[in-house]
DNA sequence: GTCTATAGAACGATAGAC
DNA sequence: GTCTATCGTTCTATAGAC
């Protein structure tokens, strides 16, 4: 094997031994992403991402290193994905107001599914919060800064336009997006574990609702 | 615990061989609590309790059966404790009012250390919530119901009489139940991954803060 | 004498690492 | 593909309780 002194080809090279292999490496990563988000660190084998992602374990080994590099590796690299969806979401929906209540209750409800939902976007996001302590802090808080973070910043940002517009009251725009997300999320969060399990819609609609009234009575 | 059928003398007991034991099943109980909320479920051995316990692991098996049985009963059994300690915060310091804000500021502040402090409180509860997908539903109904839920119902009914005595204004005492854990607690429960690392005091107390003067502006 | 609980060794499977 | 460690589980023998 000893991939680093095979052929060394400048070609595309579809066949294996080619000097580097990103594409094998993201595909790794990816499987990784999946299989840590589906069965939790500790649960998922090194053979089960192997399998998922089409590669030897040797290939694994070889890229990440271990299996613990392998995990914060691929932590490092999807924190900011769920980010970008949740600033699209929000470009969509609070960049120009119609109706400033059914605005932000359209963007709660799109965030949490989007969050919690089905889909595993944020399935690596909770094995990383399971693992919190065993993770280091400066990985933790990387991911943070680019997951959560940034998301609640960029809200922030959106909550100090709104309040130039006169649509909001708001002084400390940090703290508004904080509170609106405690309001609007956090209760469908807890209630589902972060996603692991199902939230009927009709209580995910009513907890959002109530929490954007309680959010407009406080700066409305 | 095990209400019914306790030991039935006040005889000391202590060899081997007696017919019933509860209290070796107390302490391998206490151990498996122990070692399942610093461990995780899968990273806890079997090995590693009875050892906390001072028990054999066949001790651990003729009483809980395996592995998965031991992690639910434990599981079930110590739902409550935290809930009474919740409840008896509450009582202490929402039973007689003297300032509204000033006692709600410290009810929230003790609760969020009885919580997510150092101690091992709730060190189970965060294995727990790490494995919601792969605890059954009734059991994880069933934890729900004898802590969280329990918590929230106590603060609804300490706020229905607030409300009687005219100190609050409140129509659904369970929103506003669930709205108070949201804007005081959930916030540092989310930045500590409930518990497992540390925030700072003064962080704490600013948001315990700044959600109680949100709180009172919803409800005071 | 029989029953039950215990301790400690032993087994089979699995997973991480090379 | 292989090695090695570890884990969950089971087996065997011992000893007190009824």
């Amino acid at each position: 094997m000893t991939p680093g002194t095979s052929a060394t080809s400048g070609a595309p090279a579809p066949a294996t031994g080619s000097r580097r292999m990103p594409e094998k490496r993201q595909a790794i990563a990816r499987a990784a992403s999946t299989v840590f988000g589906r069965e939790g660190y500790t649960r998922a084998s090194v053979d089960a991402i192997a399998a998922e992602a089409g590669v030897s374990k040797r290939t694994i080994y070889n890229h990440f290193g271990d299996k613990e590099k392998l995990f914060l590796s691929v932590a490092l690299e999807t924190a900011g994905e769920l980010t970008e969806i949740i600033a699209g979401l929000a470009d969509r929906h609070l960049h120009k107001i119609v109706d400033l209540e059914a605005d932000l209750n359209t963007f709660a409800l799109d965030r949490a599914r989007a969050v919690l939902g089905a889909g595993d976007h944020y399935a690596l996001g909770r094995t990383i919060r399971a693992e919190a302590g065993n993770i280091p802090t400066e990985v933790l808080n990387a991911w943070l800064d680019a997951g959560p973070l940034a998301s609640q910043r960029d809200l922030a940002a959106h909550f100090g336009r709104l309040a130039d517009q006169g649509l909001l009251h708001v002084e400390d725009t940090e703290l508004a997006a904080t509170q609106f997300t405690l309001l609007t999320f956090s209760g469908a969060a807890d209630a589902t574990f972060y996603g692991a399990i199902h939230l009927p819609e009709a209580e995910l609609t009513a907890g959002v609702t109530a929490g954007i009234r309680a959010f407009l009575r406080l700066y409305g």
